[in-house]
Formats: structure tokens, C-alpha cells, sequence
DNA sequence: ACAACATATTTATATATTTGCATTCGTTTA
DNA sequence: TAAACGAATGCAAATATATAAATATGTTGT
């Protein structure tokens, strides 16, 4: 029996979701966002080395499949984590690697 | 402060992990492993309607990458869950999705 | 050894993703 | 209104993934 029940559309849905997050640099993106903090994306491009567009398109993606949300504040642009229950995906890939 | 540090190793890992999930036919395979069950390659062909190499492909991805594990009895092979925790992963996506 | 069945692999084609350069867009400040 | 800064977009090349038909491998029973 199972537990939950997912409908096709439910099943892309969460398809779309983990194959954002499937990627070194989203888990880092993620990682780095976990608690509530806000990064923007010269913060986030900065920290894990990788251009700004890269980091932009990384973020996109995040945002565009529910994972992110971002605010504009003057010529800066901070990400956060949208659902802070995602956070516990990584937690639990954490134990699943380990 | 991050909860959890990775290395650049385990990022590529749950990186990998995390694809081979991010996918709507192997979610639905994951979910119906889920609480411990044992599935042969044709039942799950059948369950989801999908070709019997396709299935198996898509089982030998969730395997390779450390989702699944198998065995064989006589002429069937048994796949289940490996870690039973990544069911949780299935459920926290189902509850960020609805 | 042979037939029947279950699973895995090979191969080819179609499709999607990743990355970075170059450029553009939006905001602030001089 | 220009210059400077931060962020987003268009584009192209390299790489990866998905699917299914055909084939091969492994296992059981005759």
C-alpha cells in the first residue's frame, strides 16, 4: 500500500521540483540558503566561484520551479528558500551520502 | 551557518542521487517501494504502463546510483528501497507540491 | 539441449541541460 | 543624463538524458 498518492501532474510537478535541486551547485545554492538566510547573487557567485551568469541561470531555475523566491532591494536581488521544509531533502541526502 | 557541510565529493553524490530520482516515472517506482516492498522488473512494467527496457533502465538508474538494490530469485529480480529514509524525500516533495 | 520466460544490454534518435560569453535591462549615484 | 553596478537574457557548443526496438543474457522446467 502505498502512502501517498501522486497524480500525473503531481508527479512532474515533483519531478521538475527535484530535478532543479539535482545539480552540485543548487544543493550548495540550497545548502547556503538553509535557516532562512537571503544571498544575493553576487553574494552566491562569489561564495561558491562560479560566473555571474551561471549563477543567475542557477537561480532562475530555482525560482521558476517553486524551490527559490527572490525580492529586489535597489540594485540588489536576494534569494531565499521558499518551502523551509526543502531544506530536509538536503538534511536527509546528507544521511543517505554519509 | 550552514547546518550541514558537504565536500565537493558528497555534493557530486547527492547531486547524482537526486537525478536519478528527479523523474516521474521513478518517483512512481520509488512510491511503490515505499514501507519496504519488493517489486520484480514486470510487475513494475506493468504497474506503470512503460516498456520493459525502459523500466529496466530506469531501475538500473535508481540501483547505480545507490536508490535501489536488487536481487535476484530464479528468474526474477526484486528491487526495494535501500535506504528506507528516502521514501521521506517522495513525501516532503508531496508536501511542498499540494 | 531446447523452449519459455524474465531481465539486461546495445543501439539509434530525439530531446534536454550546462556553461560562459556577450549583451541587455534596471537601479543608483555622480 | 551618464557612468557604474548588479542582475537577467540570448545564444551557441558541448554534454547528458530519455525512449524504444532489437538483441542478448540468464534461469527454469521439459
Amino acid at each position: 500500500m502505498k502512502i501517498t498518492q501522486f497524480s500525473v501532474e503531481q508527479l512532474e510537478e515533483a519531478a521538475n521540483m527535484l530535478k532543479a535541486i539535482a545539480h552540485p551547485m543548487r544543493i550548495a545554492i540550497i545548502n547556503h540558503l538553509e535557516g532562512g538566510k537571503r544571498l544575493t547573487v553576487t553574494e552566491i557567485h562569489e561564495l561558491l566561484k562560479i560566473e555571474q551568469s551561471t549563477t543567475s541561470h542557477h537561480l532562475g531555475i530555482l525560482k521558476d520551479k517553486g524551490v527559490l523566491s527572490s525580492k529586489r532591494e535597489g540594485k540588489n536581488t536576494f534569494y531565499f528558500l521558499k518551502h523551509e521544509n526543502l531544506g530536509q531533502i538536503v538534511e536527509c541526502l546528507n544521511k543517505c551520502c554519509s
